[in-house]
This record gives C-alpha cells, structure tokens and sequence, in this order.
DNA sequence: GATGAATGAGCTTTCATTCAT
DNA sequence: AATGAATGAAAGCTCATTCAT
C-alpha cells in the first residue's frame, strides 16, 4: 500500500521533456541544451539528478518502462482466467503503445541502441516470457519452448502497434480479436 | 548474363565499413573519422560519394536491403508452391538474420531512427506484404487484412531472429517449423 | 553618467581578438581555433555570444563602427559652425582611421565582402549622409545631389586614409587642410 | 602590331567563372570545386594554368586591371587637351565600372584581402597617379603633394561607383560633369 | 592537354559536462 | 537545490591540391 512519490516534479519534466525530443530527433538529436529549453530545467539541474546522459537515457526507460507495466499489470491481472488474459494482454500492449507512440518510439530506440546494452529484444525476458511460460507449465498452451511463443505473440503484437503508428494503418477491434484467435488456435492445448 | 556493377569498391569498403561500426557502437558512436580509418579510404571520398552523414546512411539501408532481398528471392522464387514458400520465406529470413546479425542490428536501429523519415516498419510495404496479399488474392490464406498476417509473419521471424541474435537462445530447425507450423494453421484456408 | 556596460568582458575579447587577426590574416585567414587563442576564450564561450561566424563579423562591424560614431561624434558635434564641422568631420576621421588602421582594414575588408550582404558603401546612409545633406539644406553648401558631395567628401577621406596605412605616404596637417580647403571651394556656398 | 593570342579560352573561361562566384559568393566562397562547375573546366585544368587559387586570383586581376587600363587608355589617350582627358578619364572608369559592376566587386576585393599583399590602395601608384602628376609638373593643375589629387580624383570616383553599384542610386551625366567641375575647380591652376 | 577520383589537413560548429555563484 | 556561462574534445564537413589515366 506504500505510495512513496518516488520522482520529484523537476524528474519528471526531464523525462517527458526527453521523451518529446528522443521521439522528434532520435538519440543524437536529444542534445543536453535542446533538453534544457523542452523541459525548462537547467543543465546543472539535470546534473544534480542525473550523472551522465547515459544515466538519463537508462533512468528514463525504466520510468517509462514501470509505467508501461504497472498500467498492464492492473488492466490484465484482476481476471483469472488465462484465455482471458492472453488477450487482454495483447489488447492492452496495443492500446498502449496506439496511445502513447512516443513511448513506442522510445522503446525501440532504445533497445536497439548501444545505451541497451545487454540488448534484450524487447522485454522478451520480462513479465511476458513468465505469462507464456505459465501457459505451458499449466498446460493452457501446447508444449515449446517458451522462445517461440515470445517470438509469436510479442513479435507481432509489437509489429501490429508499429503498422499502426508509423504506417497509419487502424487494426479493428475486430481485426485484433482475429489475429489474437490465430494466435492462440497455433498455441493453445485445444 | 552480366549484372551490371552499380557500386564502386571504394562505396562497397564505406558501406561494410559502416556495417562493422554501426553494429559495435550505434549511429552516434560511427564517427566519420572512425569510418576513415574501417574503410580504409579519407573522408573526401566518403564525401565524393555521399553528400551527408545522413545520405550515406540512407544509402546503406537501400544497398543491405537490395542485398538481403536478392537472396531471399533467389533462394525462395524458385518454388511454385504456395505452402512452401510460405516456409521457405520465413526460414530464409531467418537464416539470414541470424548469420548476418550485424545487418539485422543495422536494419533495427535505422528502422527506429529519424534517419527512417517515413519510419516504415520493417519492410512492411515491400515484399512480405505482396508475398501475404497473395497468399489471400489467390485463396491459400483465409480472408483478412493483410496487416494482420505481415504482424504476425514478420513479427515473428524479426523478434525470433532477434531473440537469437540477442538473446543467445538458438532455435533449432524443428523449433522454426513448429513455429511456422502454428503460423500456417492460424492463417491457411484449410 | 553612467553609460550602461553593453558589452560583456569576453565579447570585447572576442572583438578585438578578431580585429588583431582580420587585419593581419584577412577573413578566410582568422580561423575560429586561431581567435581562440588570440582572445584566450574557449570555442564553446565564442558560439554562446555569437550564432556563427557570420554572425560574429556582422556583430563586430556594428560594434567597431558604434565605436568610430561615438568618437567622431565627441569630437565634432561640440562646435556650432558648420564650416568648423566640415573641417572637423574630415580631420577626425582620418585621424581615427590611421590610428587605428585595423578598424580601417576591417572596415574595407567587411563592406566588400559577402558578409555586408546589403552592401552599402562605407557609411553612405550614416552620419555623413546627413551632415552633408544638413549643408545644403542650410545653404553652407552650394545645391547638389547629397551623393555627389558623399562622394567627394566620403571618397577622399577614405583614400588618403588608405593611401596612409597602405603606402606608408604621410600627408602632414597642412597637406590635409589643402584638401579639405579644395572640397570646400568646389562645396560651399560663396 | 603584334596581337598575340595571350589568353586561351580555357583560361578566359576560368576568369569569367571566378568574377561571377567571387562577386556572388566572395574570395572564401569561391571554391575550386564551385568553379570546376561555373567555368565547365576540370580541376586538372585549372592547376594546368595556375600554380594555385593564390596564383589564379593574381593573374585574375592582373588580366581585369589590362582589360579596364587598356579601355581607359583607348577612350582617353586619343585626346590632347589635358582638361578633357581630366574630365574623360574619370567619367570612363566610372562608367566603366557601373557597366562591369562585377569587376568593381573583384577589385575592391582583392585591394582589401590579403591576396594583395602589397596593400596597394586602388591602383593609386599607377596610371591615375601618373597622369595626376603630369598635371602637376606640366602646370595645369596647382603644385601640391600628387597624393591629395589621388585621393580627391580616384576617392571621388570608386565611391561614386560604388554608390551607385551598392546603392542603386543612379548619377546622371550632368551630376556626373558638375562632380568633376568641382575637384577641377580645386585642382585646377586658374 | 584534359579529366575527376582521391586525399587529408584543417575548417566551423556541437555538445556533454563542470563549477562558481 | 538551482543556475547558466564556460570549457574543449571531438564531431561533421570542406576544399585546395595531386596524380593515374
């Protein structure tokens, strides 16, 4: 039940100033000084959070990154049901991503760049493996290895988001449902 | 019989130059005067042949690109039919990727960068979306969008191949059929 | 009395760096890394006063010619006749310029130059302008097109002035007052 | 009698690039390669005619300062009476450079760069000074120092070209006579 | 004579970072 | 905690010049 207000307001405006700039002009493009106008801080001021750009960059997709998870985690986990929550999860990450492009943006800049470096595809070791690999254990998915439903399931749950944001194409309601029923007729125990 | 040679050696040492640099330290860390000394030419020729830093990057996406396309075209359009291509396509990509894995870092930090202006997701308009259009136009794949099949086609063999590359995690030829395997059941007409 | 302090330490050291080595090496010839060390200020404290070179010429010319303006300003606008002025005016400038003949070399260098991109000539729309058009208005001068007497009064200065620093020719008090008597013959109104 | 053919047409080809881009772009912005493209030469060629950028921006003004002397010469030298010559020569260059306004541009460049490093102010040691001094030493004009006349006759006549170069502002013919009238008038031995 | 690809020193400018206030 | 002037290494890029063809 703690609410401990973990980032002062002064954090918070350099994140979201960042997220504007690294979603406008890339990495490179986010210079200290650029960051300072967008997020009206000063540079020692960002200092005195931050050590290092590099620090900022991998703060900031954590922020974004807890964000990202917490919203998941209480839109998915009040239902028991797993069917039910492999769609939701899917449905969610979509919303998500659809709602917050500059998030999108972010994250796979970031992780295909060398401030990642342990360069995890996309969170594949995170809360999403553990969903897929709790399918199988409890038998509500067909036995593989975990990888390759990681690879089906975020791989075109990502791909759809992007289709969406960059190509300006809409995925329906509907036309998610179906491509999440493909899904989980290739991968279900039934 | 003769393919007429588009690219000078010198573009060819600049690109596979940039490659082996963008792949170690990202699009930041490739520094001209680091690429000079890769490529074994001076910064004069590489501004013989590209106007901008930008410009040669754009180049390079369009030489790997044609590169990769030329192989998957050769090793897969030699099949008439449709279920093997199917196959074939996906596991050829894959092969690539994962023996090309510095193209495939390229590919993903070019993709999400503002040097991609128009920010097209992975090949989505090119030749994975005719292949899959074609697939619906001529009744081998149930009746959808086609969006929906390139999310869940090219999601998968990118985040699979990525998850290889990244990951360290290999998946065996069964592994890919399996996968491919549960792909063609959700999207086949039969 | 206070004159209010317009120009901050380092800009002065900027501009006279500057003026030290337009003089000696030209415009192509004062590099950014030689006025770094000339002015003993960093390139970082050069591009936070001025937006560019250009921006930095365009900057040190008002700066130099405010100071000229002032200083033929003080010296002639104390007396009331015009005759005196006209005296004056000459002598003053030319005094000015061959004490301080880098101003003068700036000067010339900056106005046929691509960065005086209006390209007036030396000061025809300025002070001198409206103090010979003031003569004729008032009838000190015979009536003439204002240009025509810019021409000769501006013209000569300028040359003798030149003809000072660049051929090391001295023209003695007297020489001067010949001159000047000689405009005013041809000039003035009786 | 002699009319030797001095100048190839490749070299004439050169000068008249270089005139265009340095009175466009100055001596800075007149690049080789700029003028590889202006003149329709290779570099190869213009280093087969000039040593260097120095060497070509010389011999350039030597060959522009022939063309305008060799005019002058041919407009004025036809004439006996002093007064007339007096009243012609400062006429021509004036139209001579309000019709090549380009050329006023290149001299007054050179004269001021560091390419004339002999810092000759506007030819003053040569054909004007000489005839200005005739007019001393023969008596038509009063005994004075030549260098006062230099400054009244050629100081007169750059700034009034470049008035109306720069300025746009036209002097008529009848403005023009009265402008020479008055330095004669002051000049002149009655 | 003529070409233009190739060179690399040196240019203008940027930008992460520091530190006195 | 907060500021922003100052730093200087290093970036992207230019350009006079060379030389094999």
């Amino acid at each position: 039940m703690k609410e401990a207000q973990e980032f002062s307001e002064k954090e918070i405006a350099i994140y979201n100033g960042a997220l504007e700039l690294v979603a406008k002009y890339g990495f490179h493009g986010t210079s200290m000084s650029l960051l300072t106008k967008e997020a009206k801080v000063s540079t020692g001021t960002i200092y005195h959070y931050f050590s290092s750009k590099d620090d900022l960059m991998k703060k900031m997709y954590c922020y974004f990154r807890s964000q990202l998870e917490a919203y998941i985690s209480s839109q998915v986990d009040v239902k028991e049901d797993y069917k039910e929550r492999y769609y939701l999860r899917w449905q969610k990450l979509y919303l998500y991503y659809t709602q917050h492009p500059k998030v999108l943006v972010f994250f796979e800049q970031f992780i295909n760049s060398p401030y990642n470096f342990e360069r995890s595809p996309h969170h594949f070791t995170g809360a999403y493996f553990k969903f897929l690999k709790e399918g199988i254990d409890k038998k509500y998915l067909k036995p593989a290895k975990p990888e390759i439903y990681v690879a089906m399931y975020m791989g075109s749950v990502v791909m759809a988001s992007k289709i969406n944001v960059f190509g300006s194409i809409l995925l329906e309601e509907t036309d998610r449902e179906l491509l999440i029923n493909k899904l989980w007729v290739g991968m279900s125990q039934v």
